[in-house]
DNA sequence: CGGGAAAACGCAATATTATTTCGTTTCCTT
DNA sequence: AAGGAAACGAAATAATATTGCGTTTTCCCG
């Protein structure tokens, strides 16, 4: 029985070398595989095999430059907590859709604890935010919103603890 | 003049390949530099040498490969709103300081409009949730703490709209 | 409107890296 | 302990990154 059994696979697959290989690539993914099989320990042809399979795996779902949204002209960043009228999934799912065409939201978490959605949008500055806003208590079904405006964030760190 | 003015600039010192660049890389964090310059209609060289002033002026803050949380044991996804009994700098700091410490804080942000902070917790389970909330709730100055869990996260966009 | 310098470009050459090939080693199963 | 699958690593090849440099473009400033 091998590692590679078709798809699906989890955590208990992974060996040392693997979980040390996401490690460094969540920090720095654009490293190159000659340094990276280097860190890790390995040649680079199998430490190249070892990434393969981890973006195969679905492990790896991508790489992505972080950017600096204030130099951008994205200098406001907030979080809203809404509340719809209903809970049926035709009407939740129609909100997500909507709310997802919208460049300026980032993401659009469904949550249980008060209300039923989390969403984190940007905006250029104040007058976009209150459009947003504004427009966010037109959707249909939104009974309640409450805006977070984020002031500072002292941590952000990308991915999951490793 | 020049766009390299010694260090910090802004999109005003930005042209469209510049712009085109950013969002390739931020779509593909790992695309070589050969294509990079042919997406964004220039050769090789500049494009590279664009990169790294991009890099140099802060506007690429780094680069980092996404993981599959899930798949990696860490399947619970929450929001803290927390509240606490003053808002004084100092107390204010030693609340992100603490909190940061934690490897399952993946962010904190100060906000304005009801709490205090808006934190996002990652847990391996219920019981790991359970414990980080409890844990919460003991920290000096900490009065109300609010937990949003996520069910499911319809939209997730990496960086800045582009 | 012209120079003229600075900036940016792209070709060509070189250095590094990615990827394939393949023989060897390791590990697991029986 | 033998067989076989999986993974490894050295070496060769392909592709990419990076440097050097001459040319073109851009943009001031007279």
């Amino acid at each position: 029985m091998s590692r590679v059994a078709g798809n699906h696979m989890s955590i208990a697959d992974l060996d040392d070398i693997d979980r040390s290989i996401l490690a460094e690539l969540q920090q720095d993914g654009r490293i190159t595989n000659v340094e990276l099989a280097r860190r890790v320990g390995i040649s680079a042809p199998p430490c190249l095999r070892r990434v393969r399979r981890l973006e195969e795996m679905g492990l790896i779902q991508g790489y992505h430059a972080t950017l600096a949204p204030a130099m951008l002209g994205w200098s406001i960043s907030f979080f809203v907590l809404v509340g719809l009228d209903s809970q049926k999934g035709a009407v939740l799912a129609e909100f997500e859709a909507l709310v997802a065409e919208w460049p300026e939201t980032r993401e659009c978490h469904m949550i249980r604890g008060g209300e039923d959605f989390l969403l984190r949008l940007m905006a250029r500055d104040a007058e976009h935010q209150n459009r947003l806003t504004r427009d966010l208590i037109e959707v249909a079904h939104v009974v309640r919103v409450q805006t977070f405006q984020v002031i500072r964030t002292s941590c952000e760190r990308a991915g999951v603890p490793l």
